[in-house]
DNA sequence: CCATGTGAACAAATTCACAGCA
DNA sequence: TGCTGTGAATTTGTTCACATGG
């Protein structure tokens, strides 16, 4: 299909799904595009644009339903599924995010830890145990693991991007200050703590000179 | 001084930056925009572009060299000073970025962590004892800590960030799913592990169905 | 009448392509 | 000669402003 949306669009849907949920606890039953803007720091018309490329979900002269808009914004980003992750790498990083509640609530759940220090194999993290990367492809195929995230170190991140692809996994959140080489197939989105604390340091520097 | 430089750029500039540091390990001393570029899927027109904003960094017909231009952009982003982390939210993610080699390395360093919970307060995470929010002034002071990192709740994102701002903090990690109300006098860049899922899960819906 | 949905205007970012210098 | 540095062309993203329809 349409599967050319720009990832910022994308961005921006979270966001206004997020917001209406906001809404939603608080027992709005409709908004429009203004007083949404207003509410949460957007831009109206953006919020136009950004819905109109997937539907006509509003009422002219009214706005839009609260209940209704995230019902077609939790469709259209798959969150009615249930999604699985599987983590790879249980350093610090790794560890934390199992435990996450971000990365456990709504449909997201991370179903498997894998690392291949020997000495942590068993281990329990909550109630999962860390598994050896050897048999990824089984652990993958029992816990039907569609996300993978990589939280090992550089050096490491291509080779086991690489293994999760052959195992099946089509999308990765990729936490490793790598730029990975890509398989077409496959969707990566890289958060880098670096690249961020960088920018931040840039700035200081301007102020603080 | 000319402060308005894009972050699409900066965060291109720490990228060459950490390419060039390979590159320095492996012994290169020279490389040109061209080949930078193949070796780690960047655009070579982009290079010479966002570099050119800097300054002339290159030499015509030869390439950049390796050593000078690593200095050249360190200095840029203030990485030839220290930086100090103030971690606040000792959950999880908290903990486990106090302990990350990426927020310990370089110029940066975690020098305090703050949690509100009083039985937290005291507990020790590595050689850092967890301390009370309430003397968060004396602490920023007394830490010198520059970037404060939010990991606390959703709910309490916003009146963390005002007192960190309070205490004379300019720079913000943002970890929290909030859009923060912002003071004109700060930088923040947010980290959104579930905008980043949700987008794969868009991705994940696309081909499967 | 009022807020959506949208084409048209504008702005930002990227890519192209080449003049100019080592 | 061969690369950088850079205007000009193009693409992408955002904002404006209004015709359209509930």
């Amino acid at each position: 299909m349409s599967s050319d949306v720009s990832p910022l669009t994308l961005n921006r849907i979270s966001i206004y799904l997020r917001s209406l949920r906001r809404l939603q606890r608080q027992g709005i039953e409709r908004i429009s595009s203004q007083r949404l803007a207003e509410r949460f720091h957007l831009s109206s018309a953006q919020i136009r644009k950004d819905l109109a490329q997937f539907g006509e979900f509003g009422i002219r002269g009214v706005g839009y339903e609260v209940s209704e808009l995230i019902e077609r914004l939790t469709a259209l980003l798959g969150l009615d599924l249930p999604r699985r992750l599987i983590i790879v790498g249980a350093g610090n990083l790794g560890t934390a995010l199992a435990r996450f509640v971000g990365f456990n609530s709504g449909s997201f759940e991370v179903v498997a830890v894998v690392d291949s220090d020997p000495d942590k194999v068993g281990e329990r993290i909550g109630r999962l145990h860390i598994r050896s990367p050897d048999r990824l492809e089984e652990t993958v195929a029992a816990t039907h693991a569609e996300i993978g995230v990589l939280t090992v170190p550089a050096e490491a991140a291509q080779e086991n991007y690489d293994h999760l692809v052959a195992c099946g996994i089509q999308a990765v959140l990729n936490f490793a200050p790598v730029r990975l080489e890509l398989d077409p197939r496959t969707v990566v989105k890289n958060v880098d703590f670096r690249i961020h604390l960088e920018e931040l340091g840039y700035f200081l520097t301007r102020t603080q000179e």
